[in-house]
RNA sequence: GGGUGUUUAGCUCAGUUGGGAGAGCGACGGCCUUACAAGCCGUAGGUCGCAGGUUCGACCCCUGCAACACCCA
């Protein structure tokens, strides 16, 4: 076999896997499936999806090869606003605004968009191993789940779940749509709190002082606010104040919202640009004064002044004029949240207008119900939580968006403004009973992305039809996913899929944690530290990343920050290793965590191991290529048995760890079974048989079938995690070893026997061990070469390690490399020798005139120590009444064994401590 | 302000019914031992955030505090 080469191997695999079409669901088996959190279709793969599809992946690949008749669903998302924003910057860089091209041209231009990056999503993911089923993948925005999103859309609105209002929603004034609450983020920022004073109507040379962080909406208030305990403004409440820089009175209201510490405890009410104040403005029906244009400008509502101000100009004239009239009381610098549209960055405006909403409180309850009963499970558990508390308090969901791209809502007016919802303009026509004659014209509004989204598991298997594939694959089984997603999706899919299919999308929800660069940090492109997967796949050269990090960014003076920090964290680039050590990764560090701190230096590890299983599978192909092998359990020693043993724990331990969701767990049994059993112990412990010509055939030819065999099985275990180099090893193994299979994709998985864990092979292994890791010790502590032979001498061993030595003379032979090894003769005196313990036996390195005296006895003076500080805590224990009275028997009679086996230690230790000094 | 989570070796993290503190990387020392130097052998390093409590016994359970992170308002 040539050098590991990840780079190699990898690709050619997956074009053989998929052409073979080893990805489609077959057989009879129970059917398992997940459909793939659509990525958006013109998007990249970060590392947050390359973590959670690798997850994904084992998954899908454990039970297929368990017999399942398994379903990856695939599919992208058409991603509304994301996708039309790079259009509209396309445009932009032409001179261009949608608006120049219409909706049908700027529609044709975004699936222009699509067809051409639409392919590197899906290549990424190939490249990944991703074993999903391409033949049935689906696009949100393609025929049949366009006709599931109507479907939908109208079966609400008939149950009277969809309705369209004027309501206060949130408002992105460069994109001019709306947005749901989940679309905005906000953040602490710095800003300002004016304190203005409004005069009594009654008597203008007093007035009320209001608090206000933005004074320029004060041009669309209808009221000012007290709490209608606070003794202040008791006499204040039903009189009225003059609006300045406008000729309106408004009046003053009591309402316990109102919180008395902010501010004065008088606060100004304006109900058509905050969501406090509206519901407010609902309560005491106040008047809704819209004093903006959709850009944010001031509109007509307000003075003549400020009309055609954008809202912070406004906000800087509102505050001159009043304080040139002696309105403003004082000026405080103030922290307050600061609303930003997540896509675009820039600052909401709570605003008016008409907008499609899904009534939700009927559709939550069933859905929370799902998870109390325990139909979905979340996996952590504790994730629950944060689903019952967005539930329990979950406000109507906007859903129109004002935008071009995405599923337009089925919805037309005649001229009268009547609506009626349909399926299409036909449908309409005939359920009313509309004559030709009366012209209808469709809502010109999208819905959110998330519509479509939450339909996912069923309308990608071909809902409204009752088609096989929804029969047999939904529910799907496991969703995963990261805990940001929980809001916006993984809740309304519950909704949306038990209102219309009557079971759940998915039983259980595996909740990743987030992966994030080593120094903690969420990865993005504004911080530039994010990172390609294909670039821990493929490498990358420092100065690649470092153009990679700082182009195209939208704050250009972050780059050279970016640089440096990336010049630090990879000086020399990052290297290629491969899918197989980059998945592993994943699985090693998927714990329970909430954030994962990506260690490129882990990758480095994982790629060591497998590199490690590739030499390891090269020994055993060398060792028995053109040579006779049989299984021959009679023939086979005890090594075998013991690493067959070891095979079995080990496959308990992955498939327990899976169907548990312990991805971490897997890797770390896979990982110290190969590397520390397989490869540091069996291997080496078939040297000396497999190279003596003393040995008898049937056993070499035994242990030839052992090596192939566990090498195997081993194969088949670590499939699901690294399948590219498991497949190119297993295709080497001989087919009388390996079943006369194409792919090891379609092979069974491993199941553990227990009666093939020889608990006697285990703890003779374990003997052998203690003994050559004892003599290692000794040359390590001497720094005495391998090179070099040295006596090895045992003495107070039990029958039973006499037994031992005389069966496993050979072997200890070759790890130990002893110029002679031996009993010490009953009544010889010992001779002054560096020593070690093992269990009441002790072995004896005589070592005359090589022995360094002073560390020997160092050595023994810190291992007496140590055993001293563990009797003392042991005599302490089986000393004190409580703990022997109380504790459980097997505890107590566990600790007095240990008291019995310290003393004897220790009396052991200070005898050779005493023989060392007696040394001259 | 409310909620959730985290705090274990220099770094990144395991530690699943409360009963002997672990791994990988890094550090140090020694090895080209015919699968692998992307390797092998060995060594050092931790009052398990702080303070109480429960218990015969606490990294683990309870209370409080601190720091950090995320979510919600």
């Amino acid at each position: 076999m040539d050098k590991y080469q990840p780079q190699d191997i990898e690709q050619a695999w997956y074009e053989t896997w998929e052409t073979n079409n080893y990805f489609a669901p077959s057989g009879n088996g129970t059917p398992f499936s997940i459909a793939i959190p659509p990525p958006n279709v013109t998007g990249t793969l970060h590392m947050g999806h390359a973590f959670q599809h690798s997850l994904v992946d084992s998954l899908i690949r454990f039970h297929r090869m368990k017999g399942d008749n398994t379903l990856w669903q695939m599919g992208t998302d058409h991603a509304g606003i994301a996708t039309q924003m790079i259009v509209t910057e396309q445009l932009a860089a032409e001179g261009k605004r949608p608006t120049d091209l219409g909706r049908e041209k700027f529609l044709e231009r975004v699936w222009e968009w699509k067809e051409t990056s639409g392919g590197t999503i899906t290549s990424q993911l190939r490249r990944l191993g991703a074993s999903l089923h391409w033949e049935t993948e689906r696009f949100t925005l393609d025929e049949g789940l366009s006709r599931a999103v109507l479907e939908v859309f109208v079966r609400l609105y008939e149950d009277g779940l969809i309705y369209r209002g004027k309501r206060l929603v949130n408002w992105d004034p460069v994109l001019k749509t709306s947005l749901s609450d989940l679309e905005v983020e906000s953040e602490e920022e710095p800003g300002h709190l004016w304190h203005l004073r409004y005069p009594l109507a009654d008597t203008p040379d007093q007035y009320l002082i209001v608090a206000t962080t933005r004074p320029e909406t004060m041009l669309g208030d209808t009221a000012v606010a007290v709490h209608p305990d606070d003794e202040r403004y008791t006499g204040l409440v039903g009189k009225e104040v003059i609006l300045p820089l406008t000729d309106r009175r408004i009046p003053v209201i009591a309402d316990p919202y109102v919180d008395r510490e902010f501010g004065t405890g008088c606060v100004k009410i304006t109900p058509a640009h905050d969501f406090n104040d509206y519901d407010m403005g609902q309560r005491h029906e106040l008047a809704l004064i819209n004093i903006l244009n959709d850009d944010a400008t001031i509109n007509d509502n307000a003075p003549q002044k400020y009309r055609g101000l954008d809202r912070f100009e406004a906000r800087k004239a509102v505050v001159a004029d009043l304080e040139r009239l002696g309105l403003l009381e004082k000026t405080e610098d103030h922290k307050l949240p600061v609303p930003r549209g997540e896509r675009s960055g820039v600052v909401i405006e709570p605003y008016l207008s008409d907008q499609w909403f899904v009534k939700i409180k009927p559709l939550a309850e069933p859905a929370i119900k799902a998870v109390e009963d325990g139909d979905i499970e979340f996996v952590p558990r504790n994730y629950e939580n944060t689903y019952f508390v967005w539930m329990r308090n979950i406000q109507d969901w906007n859903i129109s968006r004002q935008q071009w791209w995405g599923h337009r809502i089925p919805a037309w007016y005649d001229a009268d403004g009547n609506v009626y919802v349909a399926r299409s303009e036909q449908e309409a026509r005939a359920q009313h009973d509309l004559s030709d004659d009366v012209v209808l014209s469709q809502d010109d509004d999208v819905l959110d992305t998330w519509f479509s989204s939450a339909l996912w598991t069923f309308s990608t298997l071909g809902w409204p039809e009752q088609t096989p594939e929804l029969e047999t694959f939904h529910s799907t089984d496991v969703m995963v996913t990261g805990h940001d997603i929980i809001t916006f999706w993984v809740s309304r899919m519950i909704m949306m899929t038990l209102k219309f299919i009557g079971e759940v999308p998915f039983k259980k929800i595996y909740v990743t944690g987030m992966v994030t660069d080593a120094e903690g940090q969420k990865q993005s492109k504004s911080r530039g530290n994010g990172l390609d997967p294909l670039d821990i796949i493929d490498g990358i050269s420092l100065d690649d990343l470092i153009a990679k990090r700082t182009d195209n960014l939208m704050q250009p003076r972050m780059a050279e920050r970016i640089a440096k920090n990336t010049r630090k964290e990879f000086p020399d680039g990052i290297k290629a290793f491969g899918t197989d050590a980059l998945r592993f990764t994943f699985y090693a560090i998927a714990t329970r965590s909430r954030t994962i701190r990506f260690d490129m230096n882990r990758v480095e590890g994982y790629r060591n191991f497998c590199n490690k299983l590739w030499n390891a599978a090269n020994y055993v192909f060398l060792n028995t290529a053109d040579k006779p092998f049989s299984q021959n359990d009679e023939a086979a020693d005890v090594v075998d048995r013991w690493i067959v043993a070891e095979l079995h724990r080990t496959i308990a331990a992955v498939n327990q760890a899976m169907e548990t969701y312990r991805f971490d767990l897997a890797a770390k049994a896979l990982y110290e079974f190969i590397w520390d059993e397989f490869c540091d112990w069996y291997v080496e412990l078939t040297k000396p048989i497999l190279n003596s010509p003393d040995v008898p055939a049937d056993l070499i030819e035994a242990k030839r079938y052992t090596l192939l065999s566990v090498l195997e099985q081993i194969l088949r275990l670590a499939h699901p995690f690294i399948p590219f180099m498991t497949e190119e090893i297993w295709q080497q193994i001989p087919a009388q070893v390996r079943s006369q299979g194409k792919t090891i994709m379609l092979q069974a998985y491993p199941e553990s026997d227990a009666a093939r864990i020889d608990e006697q092979a285990i703890s003779d292994v374990a003997w052998i061990k203690d003994v050559v890791t004892g003599s290692r010790n000794i040359r390590g502590e001497m720094d005495i070469s391998l090179a070099k032979p040295i006596p090895v001498i045992f003495s107070n061993g039990s029958d039973e390690d006499q037994r031992r030595l005389e069966e496993y003379r050979s072997l200890l032979t070759f790890l130990i490399r002893p110029s002679d090894i031996g009993w010490l003769e009953p009544d010889a005196p010992k001779p002054p020798a560096s020593t070690h313990l093992i269990g009441e036996m002790e072995l004896l390195v005589p070592l005359a005139g090589l022995i360094d005296k002073d560390a020997e006895i160092a050595r023994l003076d810190k291992e007496i120590e140590r055993k001293e500080k563990e009797q003392q805590r042991t005599e302490g224990k089986v000393g004190n009444k409580n703990f022997v009275e109380k504790a459980p028997p097997e505890v107590v009679a566990k600790e007095r064994d240990k008291l019995t086996e310290i003393r004897s230690a220790l009396a052991k230790l200070r005898q050779q401590r005493a023989d060392v000094v007696e040394l001259e």
